[in-house]
DNA sequence: TCAAAAGTGTTGGATCTACACCCATGG
DNA sequence: CCATGGGTGTAGATCCAACACTTTTGA
């Protein structure tokens, strides 16, 4: 081995919350209590803790900043964020997870951040703290060819949802439109992406909906491709 | 915040460095000279220095351990492993690293290993040190499936290659048989995906076939998708 | 002329898009 | 009976697996 110089580091997580609100994209924010940043926007996130797993956590972090309970919602690594000056306070090296929930109502905010928030991706795109827009970015494109891929997009729904529920999810996270009438049997046909309550919905107007819940499968063959190819 | 017991640890790079030789998909394996594990079987790695950023480091260790120079190879991210225990040392956070390239003669070992070689991935799975197995499996099903939506496959390859080269690379990594007729066109057809030279190589018997450099794309769209679905 | 590998043509089936059309409800 | 959103039928285009067949070389 060459020189003992290896670093001891701090090592963080953020995490990218998004949800499907109000007809658009919104993560979860916060607006920085303490320096370095203090008064900006950032992503929810920190310090890993001496034998505390990475995802525990994530877990955690989200828990203190949000009073959310990860233990239903979809978490996963997305990248690790390391350049060397990344963090004005010295070197810090970011593990970035993805996670989806529902349109549920935020806890009232906990101990460590004075207020996190929903706000639209794209109106704070640009304006993070830190190498944050980068990992929102990111974050939102793999959320797009997750869509794609998997069956991901029940996860922005409740437990019980329409179809329309769905291509609702699928609209807004790709922002471009998709045709009911095709969706709909795409999403039934799929084996294991979701299953018949039984039961329906009634709108405000308009037949009923079938509701379901959830499947088993986890991957979508085949896949649910946006029109503009990518 | 809550208590400042946010830990100092050391962070690492590991490498799974594939390649296709001799019929099969190998990895580039390491004899470890010190404990622990010492004599064991695993993955190149090693840790990240101060200020140094982390593909930096990646590429350090690769050419410390084996002599390879990464300067043209696929270099890709695919993973970070956290748990406190898997390094019996103490804490340690590794990032885990996808490389591919084509079968070149390794370049003498250097300093730090006593001697890294290709060996069979099916040969070494299960054998490793570490949690190094399932880094290993999981970046090898991540270059299965990289395969079907990039073009990854060209980096299997020489500069120059030929569409039987390239299939041999899609049979080998997937394990399974693929229509050489029906291959020629897809990848032929495919915007960007290979270029042809205007050369042809003649093989010890059958037609010359024509020769092909790595296209601009890096996407396939459309995908070139395995039999089995997954 | 044969073996071997490269490459083309073609066909039937699957799948997707686009859109006409029908269904079920509240006002 | 009308507006609204849910859902089905279907024709045409497109894509793809399978495989017969042709091409081009060395021996």
């Amino acid at each position: 081995m060459t020189t003992r110089d290896h670093a001891l580091l701090r090592i963080a997580v953020d995490l990218c919350v998004l949800t499907v609100r109000e007809g658009s994209l919104q993560a979860l924010i916060i607006t920085r209590g303490n320096e370095p940043f203090a008064g900006r926007l950032a992503l929810p996130g920190g310090f890993v803790r001496t034998d505390e797993d990475i995802p525990d956590a994530a877990i955690r972090e989200l828990g203190e900043e949000t009073g959310l309970d990860l233990g239903r919602l979809h978490l996963e690594q997305c990248g690790v964020y390391g350049e060397p000056d990344r963090d004005p306070r010295g070197r810090v090296i970011s593990v970035a997870h993805l996670v989806v929930m529902p349109d549920l109502p935020l806890p009232v905010a906990g101990s460590d951040a004075s207020g996190a928030a929903w706000r639209p991706v794209d109106e704070i795109r640009g304006g993070l703290a830190f190498d944050h827009d980068r990992i929102l970015n990111e974050a939102v494109e793999r959320a797009r060819r997750r869509l794609e891929l998997t069956t991901l997009a029940t996860r922005f729904c409740l437990p019980e949802f329409t179809i329309g529920d769905l291509r609702t999810v699928y609209e807004i996270v790709w922002g471009e439109p998709v045709d009911p009438r095709n969706f709909s049997r795409k999403v039934v046909n799929t084996e294991g992406f979701v299953q018949p309550t039984g039961t329906k919905r009634v709108p405000p107007t308009g037949r009923p909906a079938a509701l379901y819940r959830t499947g088993a499968a986890t991957t979508l063959n085949p896949p649910i491709l946006r029109a503009g190819g990518h």
